[in-house]
DNA sequence: CTCCAATAGTTGATGTACTCAACTATATAG
DNA sequence: CTATATAGTTGAGTACATCAACTATTGGAG
């Protein structure tokens, strides 16, 4: 019975390859975040926001429910990282750092640059290769 | 104020190309697990059980707290998809997939080599290339 | 203009994940 | 035999995530 179209030892492989250099860069990450007081999915809402935005659009950039994204910048705002205002349609709330939250995106932005192995392991022609090859990978669906 | 070591800006760029890659696989990865009734870190725990492991070793596997390994293998054995037994060491409980654990693993496998990108959009040599390039980055430390 | 459907965000319920500290029970070294 | 280390569990506390129900607002069809 082999009729299931089973995938090639290489496919298992190389999948297996990507989901495991996927999980050590979120430890990096997770690592990172936590150095700074924060948790990862904190972190990463920070590092996306760079302009008052919608609520609505930073849960489509999570990939989340939009009552997540309430918690989360609720969370944000106590620590005073993050503040909201009121835009033309008095629906919508934007989501804003505060200096202290641009600082704190700026530090965390650094940690990472400083700290990917990518650098100090990869010359440079292998990284430009790498990010083409990961560019590849995630190439945008034909007709959406 | 130039003076504090600044990364470049291809540093900035790598480690944000290389946390996308990371959150796209993630994402993936999170859709099979849910897909076939898991969440992603109870997935994990099923792609690394391979035969009957304490439980203080997967919880250096998966990089956390053994009590936090207490309350996933309870959740996996309650649905049926892993059993305990007892070493010589009666301290020790050794955790490993029941039968239908064991399909579950090898579907859940099936399903990340079919929909791992990397077969439909890359070559083979650049797979290839790709793998060594992650593994470089993933390289062991020095002298542990 | 009125009414109604769509949209933005909040709230509350529920379940999972994760960490920490305190605990039980074994095991092993001195 | 006693002290110490190890394996795993438990309970508290927080965050994350998803869902359904809700409020407020918008904007369009008639």
């Amino acid at each position: 019975m082999l009729s299931k179209a089973r995938p090639s030892d290489e496919a298992y492989a190389v999948a297996r390859r990507l989901h495991e250099a996927s999980e050590d860069s979120r430890r990096a990450f997770g690592e990172i975040a936590s150095d700074h007081g924060l948790t990862a999915p904190q972190a990463r809402f920070v590092l996306r926001l760079f302009e008052p935005t919608a609520m609505s659009v930073i849960a489509e950039h999570l990939a989340c429910d939009k009552s997540n994204v309430t918690g989360l910048a609720a969370r944000l705002a106590e620590r005073g990282l993050v503040s909201t205002s009121r835009g033309p349609d008095r629906r919508v709330k934007l989501l804003e750092l505060t200096s202290e939250g641009q600082q704190l995106r700026t530090s965390v932005q650094q940690r990472a640059a400083d700290a990917t192995p990518a650098m100090t392991r990869l010359t440079e022609t292998e990284r430009r290769t790498l990010v083409r090859l990961l560019d590849k990978l995630s190439a945008p669906e034909a007709h959406p």
